[in-house]
DNA sequence: ATTAAATACATGTATATACACGCAAAATAA
DNA sequence: TTATTTTGCGTGTATATACATGTATTTAAT
């Protein structure tokens, strides 16, 4: 579906308004897409991208703050992400005995089961449901890192 | 900044999975950039959005629904949104008199003000912040819409 | 005409986002 | 060593997201 339909609107000031309005509707779409699939596991998108993120580290354990610096949105409030892996035992927390203040957190067995599961999942939404040949992919990539060029 | 930086990971499955992230890494960074300038004004990214909407069809009304549909993300909780702008007097709710299932909304002249104030300081923004030639953006678009070519 | 189904909106719940604040521990300065 | 600052995390508040349910009104079916 073209933006235009999607979101009934036809008047854009230029190709670069457009395109703005254009990426932050392709990510909510992205983010539907892969939710509803995400739902059969019983994770949310912030919730398997914290428990993907600890499988990047593991066997080692990471604390609240490395992986914070990690999400994909920024202003997440892990320590919460936290506590509801927690209670669906995918996930553990101790205090570092190094630095009492920081508590660790570590992937448990059946985290790392059902992540790779849904990891499964996933991928194949992406080869299935993105029509991107691998060459397109990097011309968006250049192009999304222009747009952030200036990043603060 | 590259994506790299920002998520600190460097093992994406192809150039696809990577674009993926990016799409939703440059959303966010997108809509906080924007959020901080509407703040200003004392408006969140979506109020802005519903604004915008009206003011697209000022001086006609708009129901709920129609606003909903035109809204970026889809699953906006419209009347809480109205709630907001309600309170601030921004918009005026009535109850249509040809459906009374209907609540017909109208930007005020506040709220004409304000978005109008609003909208130059978003331009700026746009036109500072995204380093994108018009045939960049061209193609970005594009690409976007490839993406969600299978949308359901 | 009466009943059933669909529609439009409001509201409730769980989680997430954005941001502020507070506490305890650690690092630094005096 | 003591005092100050910084850091890491937890928690609180307002708003938003995602979805389910409730209520009134309209439309359609019988």
């Amino acid at each position: 579906m073209k933006l235009e339909q999607a979101i009934q609107s036809t008047r854009f000031k230029n190709e670069t308004h457009k395109a703005s309005l254009n990426i932050l509707y392709t990510a909510w779409w992205l983010k539907t897409t892969m939710s509803k699939s995400l739902k059969e596991y019983g994770l949310t998108h912030e919730q398997y991208n914290v428990l993907r993120i600890l499988k990047g580290k593991y066997p080692d354990q990471m604390c609240v703050r490395d992986i914070a610096c990690r999400m994909i949105e920024k202003n997440s409030n892990v320590p919460r992400i936290i506590d509801r892996l927690e209670i669906k035992k995918l996930v553990v927390r101790t205090t570092s005995q190094l630095d009492k203040r920081e508590t660790v957190i570590t992937i448990t067995a059946g985290g790392l089961v059902l992540l790779q599961a849904t990891t499964v999942s996933m991928e194949t939404l992406f080869d299935q449901t993105l029509e991107l040949s691998e060459n397109d992919a990097k011309t968006l990539n250049l192009l999304l890192e222009k747009v952030r060029e200036k990043e603060s």
